[in-house]
RNA sequence: GGGCCAGUAGCUCAGCGGUUAGAGCAGGGGACUCAUAAUCCCUUGGUCGCGGGUUCGAAUCCUGCCUGGCCUACCA
């Protein structure tokens, strides 16, 4: 088989919050791929980068009290160490906000300029004059004008469903400011995708590019029709690239965040000395996007549309998955199931759950559900009671002697085994994983009542039987060691102490069609671990956050379960009048810095803001309870009024409030977003 | 309202025109003790969502209905 040469990506992901299990699908499904494509000989580089741009990125930063720069940066370290936790191995992880995706935007623009696909138009938009940006629809609430539900989102109704344009609500407000947001009118740049119709129409309904669910949905809702224009600008300002022949405008999140795929294949052939042009201007070179299906619309319309213009190589096929439920429903920040990637891993065995999403996985796009019963079951079952049992069951018997120096009768277990390389490879690469699987148990299945069956265990009290019991095990092993070759897209880390074990790497597919003979075998070590279902509920645990702040636990009535206890260790005070209260002066303030106090056992020092440059430094209790870098940009209530008290550390200026009864055990009070550092708490 | 997908043993799924419908897990019985209470053997269990049709023959093709999931509903 000639090498292939094939460029894959995974979806950017975006650089407002933490990697969880549901991201983890893709990244998983993809780094299989190339894994397995790796392993048969083929040349691929895999990139992917974070996606930087966009309001949200501005609204998370500020919030954060930082810079978007030194936002992205932060989200960017976070996100790759949690790839490199769950063995997703990319060649280069690059970030949309970089010189090179600039470039490549302006290049591809001036394409679509010279092509005359570019017109521009004014757009009416919700305006939000305290902070001086335009809105998105969902930054702006308001209550429903159809059925007069309130605090409902700008372009639909939650309560009756009905959609509308943001202008319709009854008293908008902007979830940014709380200000009563205006209509502006903008110039924003538009692609004329229509221009563009008949090529979609052709790339997408054949030469097999897009699974046929998806060609068809496309055709449907799309294709059907003439393409609306994509409004590819946003005025200023806006945390992106700016136009450069339109001063004032950015482009659109969506515009730049696909070219990020280019930009980061340009680093990474920078620091390869290879030709961007082989990668991405190439006909012998194919191109893979694995993403998620609610970003179709951008990478099987847009997308193709923008590459071929621009003279660029098109996708040869844009795989779509579905999205990840967990014990059969959404993940739920109130239930504990919206679980993110370090959490995960703080529990449970990262390459496990890889395992369990490979043998879900299949090539259509469907939803996959975890359910921790299953996993559980098939991680014991599967891994440890067959695959892992073999070697366990084996390998001891050989680290005295070694392997057979020749491959013995094994009445053609190991045979049949590489002829079913080919129909598992053929699993593999049609992303049909769940069935890669099971054809990989199946060889486990046979080879455990082989084991059984020649019982060395009892040859080996036998000194006459010696030669016996090490043939027997030099099958036995080499059944287990073609299993973990087919296995090792998946589990590359048990497949490195497989390597380990018997002294000698995977290194091709075909290594599963040659037995080894003769090496030696080495100390027999744990190769992976049962699933305590002890883990599990912690982690669970651990995911749970507070009912108020998961959105959709609104909707579906929490219930409550607070005991007396509190009350009963602390109770009410004698009552006070308003002017008793009023003497003290809370006030919003943003922590700017804190840091911990090392002399100190209980305090950690921080730097309040209430606005402009009003700092106030305070120590605070919370030192069990809190890291000072999680701290830094939150906003908290402070008693702005305090006497100041000079402490050994430094005089202390205040204090923050929280509740709890002390050690670990403290909450500070939160503010709802939309308050500002210096405002009043009345 | 429209579209797509699925409905096969308690659970997860395979089979997608051809003998009495399969696997793994779970359940029941036994064996073994090398191995992470792992493994092996035997076994219980299904009018293949429901109704029509095509065919010598249908879980498998067509059609209607029911149920569930996802996507849409003039936003991308």
């Amino acid at each position: 088989m000639n090498p292939r040469r094939i460029l894959v990506t995974a979806a950017l992901p975006y650089a407002n919050g933490p990697i969880h299990i549901g991201h983890l699908v893709e990244y998983v499904q993809t780094d299989i791929w190339v894994r397995f494509q790796r392993l048969r000989g083929h040349r691929v580089v895999f990139v992917c980068a974070d996606d930087t741009h966009g309001t949200a990125i501005m609204i998370s930063a500020n919030k954060a009290g930082v810079s978007e720069e030194q936002w992205i940066a932060r989200i960017s370290e976070q996100h790759q160490r949690d790839f490199a936790t769950f063995g997703v191995d990319f060649d280069n992880y690059g970030s949309t906000n970089s010189p090179e995706n600039r470039e490549l935007c302006a290049e591809i623009w001036s394409s679509l300029r010279r092509e005359n696909l570019i017109v521009e138009k004014d757009v009416e938009q919700l305006y939000d004059p305290v902070k001086g940006t335009f809105l998105a629809d969902r930054f702006v609430k308001g209550t429903c004008p159809k059925c007069g539900a309130a605090d409902q989102y700008g372009d639909n109704c939650d309560k009756c469903g009905s959609t509308y344009s943001p202008r319709d609500l009854i008293n908008p407000v902007s979830t940014l400011s709380g200000a009563q947001p205006e209509v502006r009118v903008a110039t924003h740049l538009f692609v004329e995708l229509e221009q563009l119709h008949e090529f979609l129409e052709q790339w997408t309904q054949s030469g097999n590019h897009l699974q046929s669910e998806t060609a068809n949905y496309l055709k449907g809702h799309f294709l059907g029709d003439p393409l609306r224009d994509w409004d590819v600008s946003r005025p200023a300002p806006y945390f992106g690239f700016e136009i450069p022949d339109s001063p004032g405008n950015y482009w659109y999140v969506w515009f730049d965040a696909p070219i990020g795929y280019i930009a980061s294949t340009a680093q990474w052939c920078a620091a390869h000395g290879e030709r961007l042009e082989d990668w991405w201007k190439n006909p012998e070179t194919e191109i893979h996007h694995f993403i998620g299906k609610d970003i179709t619309y951008f990478h099987t319309l847009f997308w193709p549309g923008m590459l071929h213009k621009a003279g660029f190589q098109l996708p040869a096929k844009v795989h779509i998955h579905g999205f990840l439920t967990v014990n059969g429903e959404k993940m739920s920040k109130s239930k504990g199931t919206f679980i993110t990637a370090e959490t995960y891993a703080k529990h449970l065995d990262p390459q496990v759950l890889r395992y369990y999403f490979a043998s879900k996985l299949g090539p259509r796009l469907d939803d996959l559900d975890l359910s921790f019963d299953e996993f559980a079951k098939k991680i014991d079952a599967d891994l440890v009671g067959k695959v892992v049992n073999l070697a366990s069951r084996t390998a001891k018997f050989l680290a005295p002697t070694g392997l057979s120096p020749e491959y013995p009768d094994d009445g053609g277990l190991f045979e049949y085994g590489a002829k079913q390389g080919a129909e598992i490879a053929e699993a593999y690469e049609n992303c049909d994983y769940n069935r890669a699987v099971r054809l990989i148990l199946e060889l486990a299945d046979r080879a455990n009542p082989f084991v059984e069956q020649a019982a060395p265990w009892k040859l080996a009290k036998d000194p006459e039987q010696a030669d016996r019991v090490r043939d027997i095990c030099t099958i036995g092993i080499n059944l287990y060691r073609q299993i973990i070759i087919y296995l090792s897209p998946i589990l590359p880390e048990l497949a490195g102490k497989t390597e380990r074990l018997l002294g000698t790497p995977i290194t091709h597919w075909n290594d599963a069609s040659a037995p080894l003979t003769g090496s030696s075998v080495a100390k027999f070590e744990h190769l992976m671990k049962r699933i305590d279902t002890k883990d599990i509920d912690a982690m669970i645990e651990d995911s749970k956050t507070p009912a108020a702040e998961d959105a959709s636990a609104e909707a579906t009535a929490p219930t409550w379960n607070d005991g007396p206890e509190a009350l009963a260790a602390e109770p009410l005070t004698e009552t006070c009048t308003i002017e008793d209260f009023a003497k003290v002066d809370l006030r919003v303030a943003r922590v700017v810095a804190a840091e911990s106090v090392p002399e100190a056992n209980k305090l950690l020092k921080l730097t309040l803001s209430l606005g402009g440059d009003e700092r106030r430094q305070v120590f605070a209790g919370i030192k069990a309870a809190y890291q000072p870098e999680d701290l830094v940009g939150r906003l908290v209530v402070m008693v702005a009024n305090l006497a100041p008290r000079k402490m050994r550390f430094g005089l202390s200026e205040g204090m923050v409030t929280a509740a709890g009864p002390g050690g670990a055990e403290v909450f500070l009070l939160g503010v709802d977003s939309g308050a500002q550092p210096g405002q009043r708490v009345h």
